[in-house]
This record gives structure tokens, C-alpha cells and sequence, in this order.
DNA sequence: CCATCTGCTTGACACTGTGTCAATTGACAC
DNA sequence: GTGTCAATTGACACAGTGTCAAGCAGATGG
């Protein structure tokens, strides 16, 4: 749990990621975590305090793995609201199949543990900032769509990027990622822009 | 879970609502349900096999109740496929929230259990056919916006329409449910109509 | 060489919620 | 009375999270 990991915080970080990575959806316990880091599931507890917790240094661990950060930046280089817009879109649209097995952990479990929940909602909210500056640039450029306040353009933005909605099109619905990349690019675009 | 429903098994059903409107997305627990219908938790499995049937059971008695089928009618007797489109959008949109305590629920209970899995899905599949019928009576018209071919704009027009959409819009972000009607009629005609 | 600290182990246990089982009761019917 | 039906009480199994205590192996240091 500090800032700096030890050996044993990362083994069972990685096990984490891992585990939600490939189990496709499939719950993973604390004993799973425990056995695939190779030491008992009290030892853990020894590292972090709980299940929540560790979910949340995994989501950490995540980021500096994947550079989360560096994929927004040819969407903050955009020089239009419309560009700004489609590499947005294209960015998170992109990042949504990495982070699905922590997200699919964070949503399951943030139904009955608002630790989970607000955790869960903070990342969110990072994300609609990211929604919030592509329509401000759009707006900016008058390009924004009338009907819509800025607000309320955010707030559809951000709900058309959810990873729910990324998980019904791809997964229940079999949408290749492509597919789903190109339609809500095409969404973004008839929602928003004028 | 016969057809007919003994006294009790109403009284069951009926506090199950009660709970599951009322809570607002609290957990509700098999011997919560059984105080509110004033027996004892074990007397409810008398009736019930599981928490899954006894949700499956609730939600036919609240289709019942809330008549879900006569809803469908403005839809159904449009004349134009814009006019079924909005009056299916209107009629779907203004049940989610009678539905909701419903649905989150089920959808709580569907992330470890595939039997309520499939009865949510063949739920949502119903609500999907909805959806294709209205982009199909825009094509007929010639209506439908070039770039989605009819099963993709039902996909899209269904994934608009979910029930996690509602929640993100009205629950996470406030939402009023006119202000939510009001978008999603402008937005399925943005994504949809020619 | 012994003491101690650290990181881990094993094993037991509490708690919650679902679902099962057995024995019992009270009422109503024939 | 006897049978039967709905419901009761109480106990228990099971899974998964989280806690606690006792012990052990290896490194550090006097």
C-alpha cells in the first residue's frame, strides 16, 4: 500500500491484473490472487488491508503499466474541436478493452461496497473531464450541436463512452472492436457536432 | 410459482416490489422480503425455489401490475416510422423507472448467476425486438440515416435505451426524467433519421 | 552465538447471505 | 380422531471476506 511497491506488493499486483485480464468476466477471489502470486491469501492481508483496497492499487498498478496518461495526449494536441473530439473517442474507445476485466471487478463489487463504488467513481470522473474538454473545444469552435448545453453534451458523451455500453455492443451483442470504435465515432459526431 | 398465485405467493411478490421499488437500489435480503410479507424466510423457499425464481416471478407479477404490454400500443399503431420511433422511445424510456429498483436487482444477481442472466437477457431481447421494429418502419420509410446498417441501428437505438444509461443519466449525474426523455428522443433521431 | 525483527506460514474462527432439512404446531376437513 | 396442509423454529452446510494467534525461517546486529 505505500507508494513504493515491494517485491511481494507487485507479484501480488500483477497476479491481480492478470487474473481479471484473462478471466474474461469470471469472479476472482482473494485465494486466486493469493495462488497465483505464490504465497497464502492471509499473507495478502499483510499488504493490503482488503479486498477494495487492493482493487484499487491494482487500477494504479494498471495505469503505469498501460501509460494511461501518454494516450491522452494526441487528443490534448488536437488543434479543432472535432479532432479533439475523434481522438478522444478514439482514445478511451481503445483503453476500454485493457482496463474491462478491473472494471467488470470494480462494477461487480461496487454494487454492494461503496468504497468500490466511490473509487470507481472518481476514475469516472476523470473521464467525463476528459468528455467535458473535447465539447468545450467543439463549443469553442462553434461546432457544438444546438439542443444540448455544454453540460448536458458532456453528460451524453460520457454515457455513450461507458464501459457498459462497450460491454453491451462487443460482448453481448458480439460487435467486433472495430466496429464499436468506428460507430461511436460516428455517434459522437451526430450527437455533438453541429 | 404456479400460475395461480396462492394468497401468500401474492403477498410475497407484492412485498418483493414494495422493496425493490422503495430501497432505491439497496440490497434486499430473502428474509427482509419474508418480514415485509409477515412470514418466516423459510416459508418463502415454500414457495419460491430461489432468489432467482422468486425475482422471476416479480417480475412477470409487475408487468402485470404496471400493464408493460399496453404501453406498446401508440408504438405499435404509429404511422410513420419517425412516430414509432418516438412513441417506442417515449413508452420504454418513461418504464425504466417504474422498472428500475426491478432491474438493478436482477442485474446485481446476474453478475454470479447465470439463471438470471438469461432471464434479464431474454428480458432486454424483448426490448431489443421493440427496437428493431422501429428502425425497421424508418427504413420502410426510407428514413434511416445512411452509415448503420438496420441491425447496428438497433444495437445502437438499444444500447441508448438501457436501463444503465438511465441510471448513469438520472442517478449519477441528476438527471431530471423529462430532461432524460427529452435527450433521448433528440438523440435517437440524431443517430437514426436520415 | 544469541536475540530480535521481518515476512511469511498454518490453522482456527466470526460474519453474512443463500439454501436445505427435520421436527413441530395449529387449523380445517372428513 | 386422523390426515393433511401451511407455516413455524432451529440447526446446519457452504462460499467468501476479513481477523487473530502462534510459529517458523532467514537476515541483521550486539
Amino acid at each position: 500500500m505505500s507508494s513504493t511497491l515491494s517485491e511481494t506488493e507487485t507479484r501480488i499486483l500483477d497476479a491481480t491484473l492478470v487474473l481479471l485480464e484473462n478471466g474474461d468476466g469470471e469472479a476472482v477471489r482473494m485465494s486466486d490472487i493469493a495462488k497465483a502470486a505464490g504465497i497464502s491469501r492471509q499473507a495478502v492481508y499483510l499488504h493490503f488491508p482488503s479486498r477494495t483496497a487492493l482493487l484499487i492499487a491494482a487500477t494504479h498498478h494498471l495505469d503505469r503499466r498501460k501509460g494511461s496518461e501518454a494516450r491522452l495526449a494526441p487528443s490534448r494536441a488536437a488543434k479543432s474541436g472535432r479532432e479533439r473530439l475523434a481522438a478522444y473517442v478514439e482514445a478511451w474507445a481503445t483503453y476500454i478493452p485493457e482496463i474491462y476485466g478491473m472494471a467488470k471487478a470494480f462494477l461487480a463489487r461496487a454494487e454492494k461496497d461503496t468504497a468500490a463504488a466511490e473509487a470507481w467513481d472518481e476514475r469516472m470522473e476523470d473521464m467525463r473531464e476528459g468528455c467535458e474538454a473535447a465539447v468545450r473545444a467543439l463549443a469553442r469552435d462553434g461546432d457544438l450541436a444546438d439542443g444540448f448545453s455544454e453540460a448536458e453534451a458532456t453528460d451524453l458523451l460520457w454515457t455513450l463512452l461507458s464501459v457498459r455500453n462497450w460491454e453491451l455492443l462487443t460482448k453481448t451483442r458480439s460487435w467486433s472492436q472495430e466496429r464499436y470504435l468506428a460507430a461511436m465515432q460516428e455517434s459522437a459526431r451526430r450527437l455533438l457536432v453541429r
